[in-house]
DNA sequence: TGTTGCACTTAGCACCGTAGAG
DNA sequence: CTCTACGGTGCTAAGTGCAACA
């Protein structure tokens, strides 16, 4: 298994890429954006544009081939795939650290204006080419928002007060936790309490026997929790730091460690030209890593076995060194062989001896899985380190194949309070350090060896530290949303700029509003896959098409985005923004930037003046949740079954993954499981009318005879009759909805870009549990959510 | 003004347990 | 009861963005 799923469309073949020549940001310095030559497509337009922009849309459309049409001349790059997503335009956003502001909860501002669509202005296309003078140039408004002052970004915690500050200390008892409706400060607080009383029963639990002794009386812990609730309940209302601390105590018991490797029985031999070798335990080691792998795909790839070879050979004895010098000459097939043997034993495990792994695993989640943070205990989400192996990079990657070495206490450093617990390093082992830091939400990290970043360990998403910043985060989002028309028309005016970069700058980030492309920082060559994005897109992936089909102004683009995932889309847009393209490409060569007077900085160093908080970044969380309540707002129907409402609900959810270019690899096994689907389709539909026949038929008996035993014939058969239809309904959506999720990865957007309280509201709007849009993990991340909207709640 | 380091979010995939079909 | 497809989960790579530094 394995292998295939790599290559899905999205790959690029190794392409050369190499040409280190860009960088030439300064020397296209002199394009003039006056002259506008070029023109390259003929036909200087003399129509207005209308741009049909959206016109097609509709979260149907998704997938189709690329027809791979002409290639660019360039550099060999040529990505095979075939198969890639055609998005329709519809913006998106994201965002992310973003400072809260009030969360007031209604806001509804624009009523929905904003589908991410900009209004494709009228504007008569006038001129050819562009017209800018014809407008006046305005200098641009950028410092007006008066926001921007008022609110620094330190003062980031302190906002989010505005909505707690209504939250007095209230009155002790838990009882908040029953009755309901209150408003959603209230539910708030529940929430916060339902924690710390969670905290103080573990904490009574965790003391020692002799103490706890003395709270067995039921009394006096009643007693106890009044009390230090009221004395607590105060400090948590003061959590929200105003100098950039995270926490005040922090405590856990470090990571757990990789099991130290367990070297081959004797029997297994590894092989050298044919003839058995005995490796030395950490030789051995690493050639195992590459058995396990070997009927993966990219064992390989000449560049995966060319790093494992280098890699390997560093942890050899000179012996060994000298001897092994050819991977085509090891024989690993043993090796291979027996772990699938001993995977395959793994499966033939007793019950009972599943359960006694399964019971362990529990005891170390209980043991290391958590800490206490801030009064609160909390899950941590890696508290194991991670295993040493072969390093597998997505995409084309320059380092796969590379050892990830073996990460031990020495290389470790730990966070945690002062006054905490300190967690101890394994028997006979040190921890490179223990540092007190509470600006960093990290409880231990070290430093990975293939490209020297740093690896945290950090807390789970359903802990409150996660999920407030998560809160924010949409909370930004709104912001935007009430000045987003302000933003756009902004960016509008700057195409027209008489600067280079204020043009390249608003054209970036209308790709960013309508496309919702990532912001696309440089990376450094050689040492990672070549992905780009928005303000690192280069010549060779946009193609122009003054004219295309029905549409004019049409902006192809084909690159590779994170994750080396292919992003696809051909697009109408303003013919301003056409002409602007065309001045950008003047003179460059395919590897050239696109936009070479503009970096993420500089973007975001704007959007930061245009409102307090934004950066590339919001917008795909804007347009993201933003398309998510239309989608709903338009496509549920208050009559549907719940079946159907759900279909609407993952369909909404899908436009925006559309939108986000969230794919997956069709499962393997989709073809199968579809026509499984078909055929139980089938069989229902022929149930349903056997059903349907009987129905009738009982009743005609009853007609005849009216007795009481025949009338309850018809009712049993009625009943069966309307079941059947439900399940045959419920089958037909499970259809539709798997086959239009074919290749679209619904998770990502649900979990990252989806403003929770957007589906929880719609799930209160129409009866639907929450369990049916959310699993348990979910709603766990997104509990803060679950408890604050209700049905009203708007984006 | 560009570069680097750091912290933290976002991302797809592999694996595994289990529910439901047979 | 066994098999298998599916969803959930863990894992860890790959982004973003800020700030310190050069």
């Amino acid at each position: 298994m394995s292998g295939d799923r790599e290559h899905r469309e999205s790959q690029v073949n190794c392409g050369s890429k190499g040409n280190d020549s860009h960088k030439h940001k300064d020397k296209h310095r002199e394009h003039k954006h006056k002259d506008h030559k070029k023109d390259r497509g003929h036909e200087r337009s003399k129509h207005n544009s209308e741009h049909k922009e959206h016109s097609e849309k509709k979260h149907k459309d998704k997938l189709k081939h690329s027809d791979g049409s002409d290639k660019h001349k360039d550099k060999e790059k040529r990505r095979e795939d075939k198969v890639k997503l055609s998005h329709t335009d519809k913006p998106k956003k994201e965002k992310e650290n973003g400072y809260v502001r009030h969360s007031s909860p209604g806001i509804k501002s624009e009523p929905e204006e904003d589908n991410g669509f900009h209004p494709v202005s009228k504007h008569k296309a006038s001129k050819r080419e562009l017209d800018d003078e014809e407008f006046d140039y305005k200098p641009k408004k950028v410092k007006t928002e008066h926001d921007k002052k008022e609110k620094k970004r330190k003062h980031e915690y302190e906002e989010e007060d505005e909505e707690e500050e209504d939250i007095k200390p209230k009155k002790t008892k838990d009882r908040s936790a029953k009755d309901g409706k209150k408003n959603k400060k209230e539910e708030e607080e529940k929430w916060k309490w339902s924690c710390w009383i969670n905290w103080f029963m573990n904490t009574i639990a965790s003391l020692p026997s002799d103490f706890s002794g003395i709270l067995t009386n039921r009394r006096l812990q009643a007693r106890l929790l009044v009390s230090a609730s009221s004395i607590l309940s105060r400090r948590w209302e003061e959590e929200r730091y105003t100098d950039g601390s995270k926490w005040r105590f922090l405590e856990h018991k470090g990571p757990v460690f990789a099991p130290p490797y367990e070297p081959m029985p004797d029997k297994v031999k590894f092989f050298y030209d044919g003839k058995p070798m005995k490796l030395s335990a950490p030789a051995e080691e690493v050639a195992t890593f590459f058995a396990k792998m070997l009927d993966h795909e990219y064992t390989t790839k000449d560049i995966f076995r060319k790093n494992f070879l280098k890699d390997w050979r560093k942890e050899m004895t000179p012996e060994e060194k000298s001897k092994i010098t050819d991977l085509n000459k090891c024989g690993f097939s043993e090796m291979s062989s027996y772990f699938k043997a001993q995977s395959e034993a793994r499966k033939q495990m007793t019950k009972e001896e599943k359960q006694k792994i399964k019971e362990e695993n529990e005891r170390i989640l209980q043991e290391y899985g958590f800490c206490i943070m801030d009064k609160h205990k909390e899950r941590i989400g890696n508290f194991r380190i991670e295993p040493p192996g072969l390093f597998r990079g997505r995409g084309d990657h320059p380092k796969m194949g590379m050892l990830k070495r073996r990460i031990r206490p020495q290389d470790i450093i730990i966070n945690c309070s002062k006054d905490s617990k300190i967690p101890k390093p394994p028997t006979g082992t040190k921890w490179k350090e223990v540092r007190h830091d509470n600006k960093v939400t990290w409880l231990a990290s070290w430093t990975e060896n293939i490209q020297g970043s740093i690896k945290y360990i950090m807390l789970n998403p359903s802990s409150r530290i996660k999920g407030e910043k998560d809160w924010q985060k949409y909370e930004t989002a709104r912001r935007l949303k009430k000045c987003v028309d302000r933003i756009r028309n902004q960016y509008r005016e700057d195409w027209k700029s008489k600067e280079m970069r204020i043009r390249q700058r608003a054209v970036a980030l209308y790709f960013i509003d309508k496309l919702a492309l990532r912001a696309g920082n440089e990376k450094e060559e050689g040492e990672t896959a070549d992905t780009v994005g928005c303000c690192s897109l280069r010549v060779e992936h946009i193609k122009l098409y003054p004219k295309m089909d029905e549409q004019e102004f049409v902006v192809e683009f084909d690159f590779l985005g994170k994750d080396s995932i292919r992003y696809y889309n051909k697009i109408p847009v303003e013919k301003r923004v056409f002409k602007n393209l065309q001045l950008f490409l003047e003179n460059k060569q395919p590897e050239d930037d696109l936009f070479d007077r503009l970096n993420t900085s500089i973007l975001n160093k704007h959007l930061q003046e245009l409102m307090d908080g934004l950066t590339a970044k919001v917008f795909r969380t804007y347009n993201a949740s933003i398309t998510l309540q239309q989608q709903l707002k338009q496509l549920t129907c208050g009559d549907d079954s719940d079946p159907a409402k759900i279909l609407s609900y993952n369909r909404a959810n899908r436009a925006v993954a559309i939108l986000c270019n969230h794919q997956r690899a069709p499962p393997k096994t989709f073809e199968k499981s579809m026509q499984n689907l078909q055929t139980k389709i089938d069989d229902k539909q022929s149930q349903l009318s056997t059903a349907r026949k009987q129905l009738k038929s009982a009743k005609s008996d009853y007609k005849a005879s009216h007795d009481e035993k025949s009338q309850k014939t018809v009712e049993l058969k009625r009943k069966a009759v309307q079941r059947i239809e439900e399940q045959l309904m419920k089958l037909q959506m499970q259809a539709t909805d798997r086959e239009e999720n074919k290749q679209i990865a619904l998770g990502t957007s649900k979990l990252n870009y989806l403003d929770p309280r957007i589906s929880v509201a719609w799930s209160k709007k129409y009866g639907i549990p929450i369990e049916k849009i959310y699993n348990k993990t979910q709603r766990e991340k997104f509990a803060w959510a679950i408890d604050m909207a209700e049905k009203d709640f708007e984006f």
